[in-house]
DNA sequence: CGGGATCCCTTAGGATACTG
DNA sequence: CAGTATCCTAAGGGATCCCG
């Protein structure tokens, strides 16, 4: 066991030894939308094998980072205090891995959680400020609605009805969260399918939902 | 191969598929400070195996995070601009992790290029605002010149003349930093030993190089 | 059906030794 | 100095099974 710690005082590796597991930020990323049950979580992550998400799930909580709260009937997950105190942490990630994004793999899923943390990480409060509307945004068959409300933001899973935009869009959308996209452009290559809505709006949403592109990997032949 | 892989299209698993194995960040962490030989990395990272290092050290290269540097004689490894990136990460994670460090454990070690890190994450601009002095902080044997200049730090090995303070501290200077223990009592109780310079410039310290000790974690009993 | 535990196998990672 | 090579352990992956 010893041999297994990084054997330093140091703050980052006192993170790393609470969370730098294999999956475990992933399980983190998800619960910061949320409490979820095991079979959310696992519903969440397709590819955890069942005995890494109960054993990370275990060591979470042993680190004060993820609670068990039982429930009417069966149980949640959900974070402690210093648990949600990860959000700038995979926020960061988020930013950061988002510039090395290419094409999905072929196998490559999208969750409704971690879309939802997508939008919290590209949302700019201060684009944002003044401004008062819901976009509902299909990606494959996950559907989210965006509730924009002066500088804060709110995601919900599903459809929601008066939104100043609804639009479907694939993995391409993040060439227009980049802005290497213009919103008309995006229309017009179909990128985005404007299903309701005024297409206009689709520059707002622009605006408030960025993520820096540069700088980007550049890696060695 | 494949097995291995996430499989979900979302910016913090791409980020984790980059620098998310073991030690990754660690290296990272350690380079963050400057371009450093083999040999200095391993140095600072005295429980990495050299395998593990070497393994590391090419697929950061392949990701476009690490680039070897050839030099007059030897080589160096420095992080590309995409690499230097990962700052606000690793500045999160300290940030966070620092609040669940306790005792060191008897065999942990303090190394320079992790105390840089810690002093950095620790810098709050703010509170150097219009002050321009230095700090010589020894830990262990690691001896640091911390040079505040109205906003900005510059952290540099071994000693300087003319600090406005030279202190020595165990682990326990934590307690400063977070403002646990105040200036004064940490001097009274031998936390904080004055080498040179006037003693009430602690207080400038403390304020200058601060992290909130909450929310901690509260570990199930 | 939610919430896991168990089993087996593969492979990453740890320890140590050695080399261009 | 900058890594390979080797051996071994333990963590992770995948499937299945179990229990309230």
């Amino acid at each position: 066991m010893a041999a297994r710690t990084y054997g330093q005082y140091c703050g980052v590796v006192t993170a790393l030894e609470l969370v730098g597991e294999r999956w475990a930020l992933l399980i983190v990323r998800d619960l910061l939308v949320g409490p979820r049950r095991y079979s959310d979580l696992k519903a969440g992550l397709p590819r955890i094998p069942t005995n890494i998400l109960a054993t990370r799930l275990k060591e979470l909580q042993a680190a004060g980072v993820v609670r068990r709260v039982p429930l009417a009937h069966g149980l949640v997950y959900d974070l402690t205090e210093y648990g949600r105190g990860l959000e700038d942490v995979v926020l960061a990630l988020g930013r950061w891995g988002f510039r090395a994004m290419g094409e999905p793999g072929a196998d490559d899923v999208v969750t409704p959680d971690s879309m939802t943390m997508a939008f919290r990480t590209a949302f700019r409060p201060a684009a944002a400020a003044g401004w008062v509307g819901t976009f509902v945004v299909h990606v494959g068959d996950v559907v989210l609605t965006l509730t924009v409300d002066d500088g804060d933001l709110t995601v919900t899973r599903g459809p929601t009805d008066g939104a100043a935009l609804t639009f479907a869009a694939g993995p391409a959308i993040r060439e227009v969260i980049a802005g290497r996209v213009s919103p008309d452009d995006a229309v017009r290559t179909g990128v985005v399918h404007v299903l309701d809505g005024d297409p206009a709006a689709l520059t707002r949403f622009a605006e408030i939902f960025h993520l820096e592109a540069e700088p980007a990997p550049v890696v060695p032949v």
